[in-house]
DNA sequence: CATGCAATTTTGACACTGTCAAGATAGATA
DNA sequence: TATCTATCTTGACAGTGTCAAAATTGCATG
């Protein structure tokens, strides 16, 4: 009986909080979530999202969150089923970018400003997002070993590099800058050239 | 007798106004621009800067367009006075970078999604960044010829991708995710290293 | 000089936002 | 049954962007 609409407490309010956030910002924009809007569709008072959530930073973060463990699970889960090493991280900068860009949103909140630098992230996001990358860097340094990334600097150094140039790809395609989406392929295969070792 | 305060007409509150507003991103951030206050630090009432932009976006699409105008002398200057186009071409990567993370308020209007995506970039703004990407463009072409950067693509290509890194690494330092500064010169290095096409 | 017109600035108002404080209600526990 | 705590509600406040209508100014023309 927990669930029935027409009772006081909500059930699960936090998950169902974290979902209808997640639609809203996905089909609307984080511009045009509020937290009263939230709890409306939600169907709860204004401020019933408050005992859940400390503020709407919070909520954010949480979103965040969820949008890191998911990308550490692609990237493990890549890194372990290729066959080739080549072949691995091919894939993975395809899923990188198919990723932001279908999820843009969550893909924002993950590396954009608003929790970074606007916002205040919170600390388990923060050990999320460093997990994350540690995953990657762990990633590089086993590539280079097999020569498909180049070995003139540090594991670190390369991760930094290669992840930036893959992320400035996903940025200005899913900031809406002036490229179209046509020339995607062609710029995931080029960059590929750029990234990799051996340049072919 | 244009620029007593005691007027009740301005002199120039569109300038005024354009000043008024980079002071205060660049101190403050966007986040705590208002239009109210920025109307109160100009000394005049509420709605006066809506005879003078039409709405926010367009004061924040005036700005960026400022930046790009910039960008763009800047280019044009480093590529007429560098001597070799290999020192040119490095020269550009740090002053593109130093730019960014210098004026990173405005650098996130110029390429950032408030205004290209939650935004509605003005036709001049869109004018201007065209601009400026086109005389990136023309340069990466005769960069090409001279064998610094990769010949495996079209000039398009290789200047969107290339460009696509360096906004990368700009963004991850803008938007202020987990890397110090203390790698910036190391990791422009290696984009270098990546991007051009003798890889040493 | 006077008069009217257009540019400029003002006050008032509206709907919306995040979030705090205090009170009400439900379910769990003793 | 009584009490305690988690949960939710209503009320309130300060802040936001921006529209409409009124006021004021400077300029050009009579």
């Amino acid at each position: 009986m927990s669930t029935l609409k027409t009772q006081y407490h909500h059930g699960d309010l936090t998950k169902s909080l974290l979902e209808s956030a997640s639609l809203i910002i996905k089909e609307q924009g984080v511009e045009s979530l509020s937290m009263r809007k939230l709890a409306d569709t939600v169907g709860v008072s204004r401020t019933a999202p408050y005992h859940h959530f400390k503020d709407k930073n919070a909520l954010l973060c949480a979103l965040a969150e969820q949008g890191f463990h998911e990308q550490e699970h692609m990237l493990r889960a890549l890194r372990a089923q290729s066959n080739t090493a080549t072949e691995g991280f091919k894939k993975y900068v395809h899923i990188y970018l198919e990723y932001a860009l279908q999820h843009n949103e969550v893909y924002d909140l993950m590396y954009g400003r608003t929790l970074w630098k606007a916002g205040n992230p919170s600390d388990s996001l923060k050990a999320a997002s460093k997990q994350t990358f540690k995953a990657w860097i762990d990633w590089v340094e086993e590539l280079q070993e097999q020569n498909v990334l180049p070995n003139n600097n540090t594991p670190l150094r390369i991760g930094q590099t290669t992840w930036a140039s893959l992320h400035g790809l996903a940025r200005l395609f899913i900031d809406g800058i002036y490229l179209s989406t046509e020339d995607l392929p062609d710029m995931i295969e080029q960059m590929i050239k750029n990234l990799c070792s051996t340049s072919a």
